[in-house]
DNA sequence: TATGAATGAGGATTCATTCAT
DNA sequence: CATGAATGAATCCTCATTCAT
């Protein structure tokens, strides 16, 4: 039934109507409203559930990689691949969601959620380079993880809006040479 | 009148009624629609004005510094002074913008224009360096912009949205390491 | 199940939904549409069952009195007390049930029914003392029953409504005064 | 537009669509909105309008007859005609307003007003002939008023839900006999 | 027989847009 | 040129009633 967030993909929030979704969905609109009290919870149930899911999906599938060099740069791989293959459709959905931020409060407050538990994650992560010694010490772990979130939503942003001019695999690249040369100065290159 | 971008702000663009605008502006809604067709429109001139003017501002602050790395970094610094004090509202704009892209085609294409014209000039002020061989002669010109203003764009959408845990100075400083250690390997350490 | 008037008496017709009322009684809507076809159903049972019977209900409690007056004064003492105290509930349904007169007519139906049979009653007791003689002789009998019982259900309807200058014994003592020295002029001081 | 009071006594309020006072008003449920923000607020200034203003009507009808007896009968007086003749429509719309006494508290609010009005007014016509000595002096004047204005209403209801056996000439002289049999023991005698 | 999920017509209300004055 | 009343389609949500299990 959730797959009903194919209505507001294709039109946004505000112009999709209770009734569409109920149609797109296969259930009547009492239904709809039977398992959900308001269509902004629908939305909320979706912004939860693709979208406030993140994090732990992302720990997954980077957790058990060892070295913390590996592991930032998985992340990376990770989100470019989920933005082009995995879940493109997230990506749309994280654009729909930006645009009810000011409307709903819930929403608002789902998507900053989202934001803080990656944060963490990536915070760790690269904390534990820091650690290690692996990389630069003096580097601002919290600053470096919300420029790489706020990096990484930008281009989803733009990727979901359809720019053309975006070449995700070169931004890859840079993003990971960036990384490399500024938390690894050296040592790096030996390995 | 455009002045009454205030409401769209406080709002959003689908909450907000033609009467808001036009009690706000203190024009009668008769008088509004004289110099607009349509609600959208104004949204669309907003978005025309205040972002699609971006770019050429861009390039009036920081064309007459000299050197391609003052110049970049320039363009970091007014980002951050922009977003904190100069058009804090600018940013909220933008969110305000980035909701409707799904919904009204118009504003959508205003976006990507922006987008456009920030990513050209960004790119020429990368390119001049690299021709100087101030810069690495590898560096990956356009996907270096994109990624700065994807960033910056993703910035905005946080703290436009009251993320609390966005340190702008430790993420420009961040910012301008990285930059620095990336495209300047070796020489910025001699200056 | 038919206590669940109580939700009635809060809502009033309209505003309950049948959910509540199965709700309130432990029955399944499935179970409540088995003993009624129809909502209005349960409003018509309770005002037979409650409004309904009370002609005979006023009959048993009075008709065992001896002499017209002192049935007469009985009767009037078994509204005050059945509004005050046995049974202010019913008070609150006959607002209820008036107020769904418009709308649904096998109330009003009711409502008229329960009319008759009191004044039907009340007349009887009031020929009774005309026959007897001990009340006067040109006493217009189906009016005088007829205003009894408008006033008893006016005074019901602000009662239940809750006027705070209701003065439920100053009116029975004015009331049983009238009466008195209506029906009987004269002979009833001597006794 | 406020005659479409017509629509509220023929099917009552809940019944009544706002789309039907618009048609019925000639207005477009629009133009009906710029005048009252709910459907409610038309009831509710039906009420004060149609209902709420009986005080002052029956202080002018009957404020300039001379003497509390002339004046009180002239009062029942005005409200027969008014029932039957002058204002039918009035009585319906009481009836329609008593409907929704327990669903709208505003409605509530208003009928208890007219209440008070009316018993004020009765009261102080009554108060005059006991200060006069015209009137018993151990009348109790509050109770009387309000058990006249009870009654007034209990026979609006009947009547205007259509009871047959209503007989409002029969009525009117019982009352008239009675407030005279119990107000004036032997003066009256003599005129 | 009981359940309660499903139905979907219906209703109050909003708001972009028009147009007579 | 300005005004703001009028329009009415469109929308969210409710709830009496049904019916498969």
């Amino acid at each position: 039934m959730d797959a009903a967030q194919a209505v507001f993909l294709g039109k946004g929030y505000q112009l999709t109507t209770v009734d569409d979704i109920a149609a797109r969905s296969g259930l009547s609109v009492g239904a709809l409203y039977r398992y959900f009290p308001t269509k902004s919870d629908i939305m909320l149930t979706l912004v939860e559930q693709r979208l406030g899911r993140t994090p732990e999906l992302l720990h997954r599938l980077t957790a058990e990689i060892e070295g913390p060099w590996e592991r930032l740069s998985r992340c990376v791989e990770v989100f470019v691949s989920a933005l082009r293959v995995r879940h493109p459709s997230t990506g749309r959905l994280l654009l729909v969601a930006w645009g009810e931020v000011l409307q709903d409060n819930t929403v608002r407050q789902g998507l900053l959620r989202r934001f803080s538990g990656l944060i963490d994650y990536l915070a760790s992560v690269i904390q534990e380079g820091v650690s290690t010694g692996e990389f630069r010490s003096d580097a601002n772990v919290t600053a470096l993880a919300s420029m790489l979130l706020s990096l990484a939503d930008g281009v989803t942003l733009y990727w979901s809006a359809g720019a053309p001019e975006i070449d995700l695999h070169g931004m890859r690249s840079v993003v990971l040479a960036m990384l490399r040369t500024y938390l690894n100065p050296v040592p790096i290159r030996e390995e």
